[in-house]
DNA sequence: GATATAACGTACCGACCGGTGCGGATATCG
DNA sequence: CGATATCCGCACCGGTCGGTACGTTATATC
């Protein structure tokens, strides 16, 4: 039960801009990755002292774990809603390569998720705990959209769906990967196209390679 | 011009084992990565002072240069070699992922040029510059067997070349990193049948799962 | 023996890390 | 005006990092 704005206090009014300190923190960890990025950079990118952050988030894990709830509902969640669209399945796939991989974008190259997947000796326990439950989230979702591609006819059957969910998994991460670590975007959409064709086998055709 | 072992200069005997530091660094940055592997901690397990290594290799970097050309050599040039049997591309593509997904290894899972290239920000400049170039020569690798490939007719001709070497680079380096990463092998070899089922589309044949 | 040479490792350096003790600043309440 | 409650950030903590200064030790040469 957080109080609401209007109702101030008995002390001194809080100054500490927490949803600022949490957007600074998601853009810098999702650019520059979890590693070599310290608390201290964070504090300096985002004008906040270090007790005062400390406060707020109780510490790393806690900062970490509260960008990740914050990145799940401004980027992942949109990211699923697209995946219950009722468009053809190699549509909505081509959309989402397309989208993955244009050079110009409002928001970092790369998966946040991703990148603290790949350095877990800096993520806490509450961290490691929401970015086990985002992957999980995620893969259930791709496995729901297997799943109608299958009943439609788009997927050949006798692909087990966990393994094509999984499957989605690693290479939509793996091209965001890539794509943060700065490779050739046609390059990658090639691959990609190369990646998915067992998948779309039946109603294959890749369109244009336009960015 | 090293002088061989027989001709003893005249200051005091080296003890310094030069072979089994790079042994244990191998091994170490190859199981534990090179994120949160400290030089201190390479010296504990190996034994030595670091004035020691450091008079050996120069620092972190010498070393990790070091270890990187142990590695091309040990490890890198019997995988090239692989790649230049004259068995059917499919069969030889069969085999590195049947091996690559083996539970029970005499080596560790993963692989280190994946584990440092994640990690380049921990990365020296020799190191960087030796990382580059033995990727580069891998993708060479996979180009010239793809293009041999190509040549029997086993692959597509309208698969560009390097893409396809960039592709087979581009999977086998995850699927390492997924194995590394605990993963179940079932489930990677499954994703494998799924990603190569574009590029051997001709003579597809998947062939049991069991490994 | 004395001397020159070369490799040895202890014990230190400054930088940075995540985390915190604590006194000062700013508000409301009486 | 206190008194009280709340939030603020300076300045510090112990620890680890990569890197090194320097006195010690073991050999060959004289």
């Amino acid at each position: 039960m957080k109080r609401s704005g209007d109702k101030r206090g008995r002390g001194r009014p809080k100054t500490f801009d927490r949803s600022r300190v949490l957007d600074v923190a998601m853009d810098s960890y999702w650019r520059d990755g979890v590693d070599g990025l310290s608390l201290n950079e964070i504090c300096r990118r985002s004008g906040v002292s270090k007790p005062g952050l400390y406060r707020e988030f109780g510490g790393e894990d806690g900062l970490m774990d509260a960008v990740l709830e914050q990145y799940a509902g401004a980027v992942l969640e949109p990211l699923t809603r697209l995946l219950e669209s009722d468009r053809p399945f190699g549509q909505v796939l081509a959309d989402l390569i397309a989208s993955m991989t244009q050079a110009e974008r409002s928001q970092p190259a790369g998966c946040l998720l991703a990148k603290m997947r790949g350095s877990p000796s800096r993520l806490g326990p509450a961290t490691r705990a929401r970015l086990d439950a985002l992957r999980a989230g995620a893969v259930a979702a791709y496995a729901a959209w297997v799943g109608r591609g299958k009943a439609r006819g788009e997927i050949a059957p006798d692909i087990p769906t966990d393994v094509a969910a999984a499957f989605l998994d690693t290479q939509f991460t793996t091209l965001l990967v890539q794509m943060a670590a700065g490779e050739d975007p046609a390059l990658l959409r090639g691959q990609a196209r190369l990646a998915f064709m067992g998948l779309t086998a039946a109603s294959a055709d890749g369109g244009s390679d336009r960015g």
